[in-house]
Parts: C-alpha cells; structure tokens; sequence
DNA sequence: TCTTGCTATGAAATGCGTTTCATAAATTAA
DNA sequence: TTAATTTATGAAACGCATTTCATAGCAAGA
C-alpha cells in the first residue's frame, strides 16, 4: 500500500506537500495539488488514520457507556448521540456495561489511552473518586446531575420531577402511592427514593417497602409487579413506573388479571415512548433523543465544561 | 507524559526490553523486568494505544452497522455481539445508518483505513458490488444469506421459515394470508416476498397487494395496520408479523377495536421477544443473542469465511 | 572438544502522517 | 525603493511502540 512519501516521490514534491494537499491547507500552488491528487488516484492512496491518530493525538471516536444496549431508553439516548456524532463526522465506540464497574473502567482507560476523544456515561456505576482521576485526560459527559463534578452534564432533575408526580397523584386522591424502578443504586435512583421519602412524611404515610419494585426495566417486567401486587393485602392505589416499557408490561398484564386501570390502580410512566402514546399510559415526557444530542454536543465541547438541565412534560392520557 | 523510551532509560534498559515486558515476552530476565515494572510504575507509564495501533496495523475494534440502535432486534443483536466482543477484549464501533447507504459506506471505509479490524452488518443496504471492493481490507461478517460472497455470515433461511409459517396459517384453515415486514427492499425481505408468492401459487390465491404492509417496525406501527384492517372490505384472516413488537402493538390494537384473536384474524410474531411471551403470541423464535455472538467470533476470524445457518423454532401460543 | 540450539538483549528499521522551522519568492504597503 | 507581508515549499523532528536482525553467553548433545 502507497504511503504519503510514495505519492511525493511520484508527484515530484515533498511530504509535507503532500500533507498539505490532504489536509487542504491553503498554501500549495495549483499545479502541484494536481500532481499530488493524480499520484493518490494513480496508487489508490488510502491515508493511513493509525498514523494520524498518532500524530495528532486525537481519533474522532466518542465512547458511549450504557449499560444495556437492548432497552428503550438507552436506545432513544443512544439514537440522539448517534445522530449527532454523525452530522459532526464522530463515530462512537459502545460499551456495553452490564453495571459491572470494570467495563465502565475499561472505558475510562480507553479514554486515557487516547483511543477515544471523550466519554459520554449513560448510566453511571463508578464512584466519582475514580472518574474523577480520569477527568484531565478528555471531556467526560453525564447523563445525571453533576454540577458540582469537573464533567459536563445533560440531566434532569429527578427529585423534582418524581415530586411533582407524587402531588399530581395525590391530588387525583391517591395516597397508597408506590413506585417501580430500575435499580437501587445510582445517582437517579437515590434522588426519587429522596423524593419519594419526603413525600410520604410531607403527606403523613409511612414508609412501604413493599411498595417498591426494583429491576422494573422492562416490558417483560410488568407481569412481576402485578403478581405481587395480586399477592398484596393493601396494594398501593397508584404506581409511579421509570420506564413506559414496564408500564406497559404493567398495563397489559392488569387488563389480562382484570384489574381495573385506573380504578383499581392508577400507572403512571416515563419517557413519554411511543408504546405510551398507543396505550393511552400517562407518562412524563422525557425527550431522550434530544438529550444524546446534547451530550454528544457536550463531548465534542473540549473546552469547557456545561451543565444543562432537561425539563420534564406531563402528558395526560389515560391510566392515572 | 512518559514514553516507552524514557522508562528504558530510568529501566537502564533498552526499549526492545521496555516492549517485551509491555507484551509479556519470555526472553526477559525477572530482575530487569522488575526493573522495567518499576520504571512504569513511578513514572505512571501509559502506553499510547494510537502508536500500537499503527505499528500492529490492528485496532482491536470491530464495527457495527445497524439501521436503528433504537430497536428491539438490534437491540438484542447487538447484545450479543456486545457481550462477545467484551470476552475477546474487542471494543465496538457502532454505525447508525438509518439506511442512508453513505453511513454503510463510511463503515466500509473505516475497515480500509484499519481504523477497524472487522465490519459486522446487521442489515445491508449497499450492493454487493460495493461490499465486495472491500472484502480484501479486512473480514466483512453480514447476517443474511451471503454463502456465494466472499464475506462470513450467520443467516437464517427466510425463505423457509416464511414458507413454514404460511404452511402453518393454511393448515390452521387460513387462505387469506397478509403479512407485515419492515422495509420493502433488502435480502431478507425479497426471500420473504418470493417464498410469499411461491405460496399463493402453490395455494391458488391471487396476489393481494391490500395485504402486505410495509413500514412495520416497532409496536407504535400497530396501530396503523389495524387500522387499515379496519377500513378493508375483505381483511386478512392471518398476519405474519416479522417482529415481535409490532405483532404485540397489533394485538393491542385489536383489543382495543375488538377484533378478537385468532378468531377474527390469527398472529403470529417473529424473534420470540420477552414482549411475545407476555402478551401470549405465537411467534418464531430467532435468536438473536445467539446470532450476534457468532457474528462477533466469524468477525474475529479473519483467517476464513464461513457461513451458520441458524434454525428457527415456532413458539405455540394463543394468538394462533 | 565442537557443534547446535536456546536465552537474553539492544540497535536500528518500520509503520505513517503532521507540524515546526527555516528559507525563498512574490506581493503589498509605505 | 525599501520594508513588511504573504505565499509556497521542503527538511527534519515528532508522536510511539513493535519487530527484525545481529550478537553474545550459556547449556546440552555428539
């Protein structure tokens, strides 16, 4: 395979040239950027990105940390990230986590490593003493609330959001309000559970543990949450549910057990996907596709480090 | 920060030695090794990646191209291909093409430019007459038929198992046979189509165009092709559903307009999603995860070309 | 004792493009 | 006309690790 000195040799100019020409830098006279542009169509000349990566130190690759590819969320996310990256000619190189810290890890180390220009962490595992070490060496993107961290961040504040849910559901009447999520840990998590603690005492109810359903991800999902519900002497008289996926598990699998929605129990989802829309599930409206873009935005940003806060819609239909 | 050359000189060392501790070759005495190790640990050594990258003349990162990241199938593909890639210390490069074939064709570019080692295509949208210009840069691994290319693939026959599935539907005593497919074009769906055709032949029925509805990708889509049922004079009696989720928004549908299932009109899902179990439909279970594993290993494989065909099971329920 | 063969090590070549610096020529401004 | 710019070009340094080749020491086998 023809390299840059091959063509310089061939177009009767030197490499640097031949750089130049490749990198369209203006100072090369007519004549001899046609040379060069013949000699690369003559050898098929093929740049060899390796050699420019080393060189320059950067890669145009972003690294996406998700924890699941195959679930709507993060594939709405990973959507928006996926489209941006595109329009400003980044690719992104995905990591697959499965909440174990290490793969989150092996992320960061690509990112020291320069393999990868920035980081953008859908959902976070680590601790922040060891992002934080992995800070100086690119642009590290959030998808929670960082605003005290030395990253940038898209994010949306769950405590008040989950707040607000609860009062519209209390002021529908219901005070047996429980909620499904998707797991304990986690920045988002602990900020609802704040919200959800605070509340309960706000309105005088006692903590249910029972009233709690973690790894509610999915569709699938939904058919756990109503067993257990059927198996309830005082089942809560509303659900609060972080995804519309499980909503809709939910939602389906109380029409087949003939629970009534919302008489018997009232669902309330997240995100706002299309599955809500066509399941009449109300649900608060968040525009994921439109947060990648952000973040994506946010990784490119090397410069300086933002933080914005995505607002949350209700969307009224009919499960609440 | 350091390089492989200043820890040869703080090692009293040379950097062939540096190299061989870095790579774990025998032919190095355990107290320079030490030393080397020790070299690296105060100067806090990180290899540049970029550099080994261009002088191995490989990346360690395969890519990926899917039309949409933001569904089901891909979804569980790419987990497969995700969790494989993790075992053999691959990372992935993922390309969202939303069929625009540019991006497909940037992908192929960035296995020219050893950027990638391999390319996995999960759906094709280039001619083979692109594909096959660049087979020579790198394994191309596609997940369809590709036996007579000079590609690896791991494929189902959609021919049969779509011909099986009509088989089914008549033997259950239906004629009037529609079905639903993603997009027009593409491998798979002409094997569709022609086994399609082959079978109203075979059965003497007449090719109804009212019957086959394109476009149907995800559950949302449900909605439109049961309204459509609605508005035909002489509807289906049995769908075909080449994805899960829009069989499960086509059930939904139906309930909702009262169209009973399967005695007004039989579905049958593909790919066995978690979504068919819990909503009881009958599908063909394709698995994915499965798949995306052996397209990661032939992806991995550059020494040869194979080709898995991987066989479909039917999945009985209560939608047929 | 002499030949093989293995162990251990380093110099130098290799992979390849970008960028800095120096220089020369051609313009433009004063 | 002189000084200051701007244009154009190339040599060489730089980014960094891997790999080939050569060499030397040492052990095992003939």
């Amino acid at each position: 395979m023809a390299n840059i000195k091959d063509i310089a040799k061939k177009a009767g100019v030197s490499v640097t040239t031949v750089s130049r020409v490749l990198n369209n830098h203006p100072y090369v006279r007519e004549d001899k950027r046609e040379a060069v542009l013949q000699a690369m169509e003559e050898f098929n000349y093929q740049r060899n990105i390796n050699a420019v990566h080393l060189s320059k130190g950067e890669t145009l690759l972003i690294g996406v940390v998700v924890p699941f590819t195959n679930h709507p969320y993060f594939g709405l996310l990973v959507e928006g990230i996926a489209n941006e990256a595109m329009k400003n000619n980044y690719k992104l190189v995905l990591f697959q986590t499965n909440y174990e810290e290490n793969r989150e890890i092996e992320a960061l180390k690509m990112l020291q490593h320069k393999q990868i220009d920035s980081l953008i962490i859908c959902s976070r595992i680590c601790g922040w003493e060891v992002i934080s070490q992995f800070t100086e060496y690119g642009p590290i993107v959030l998808c929670e609330d960082a605003r005290n961290q030395n990253v940038s961040s898209t994010f949306i504040d769950h405590y008040m959001t989950f707040t607000n849910a609860l009062e519209y559901l209390y002021n529908k009447g219901h005070q047996k309000i429980g909620y499904c999520i998707g797991r304990r840990s986690g920045a988002n998590s602990r900020q609802r559970g704040k919200a959800y603690s605070d509340f309960l005492s706000r309105i005088g109810e006692s903590y249910n543990e029972e009233y709690i359903f973690y790894e509610c991800l999915n569709f699938e999902h939904g058919e756990e949450v109503v067993q257990r519900l059927l198996n309830m002497e005082n089942p809560p008289t509303a659900l609060l549910v972080t995804s519309d996926f499980a909503a809709a598990g939910i939602v389906t699998s109380c029409r087949e057990k003939g629970i009534r929605i919302p008489g018997d129990i009232a669902i309330m989802g997240f995100d706002n996907q299309p599955i809500a829309k066509i399941m009449h599930i109300t649900t608060l409206e968040i525009p994921l596709v439109q947060m990648g873009k952000k973040l994506m935005l946010q990784a490119i940003d090397s410069e300086s480090h933002t933080h914005e806060e995505i607002s949350v819609k209700l969307i009224e239909r009919q499960t609440v």
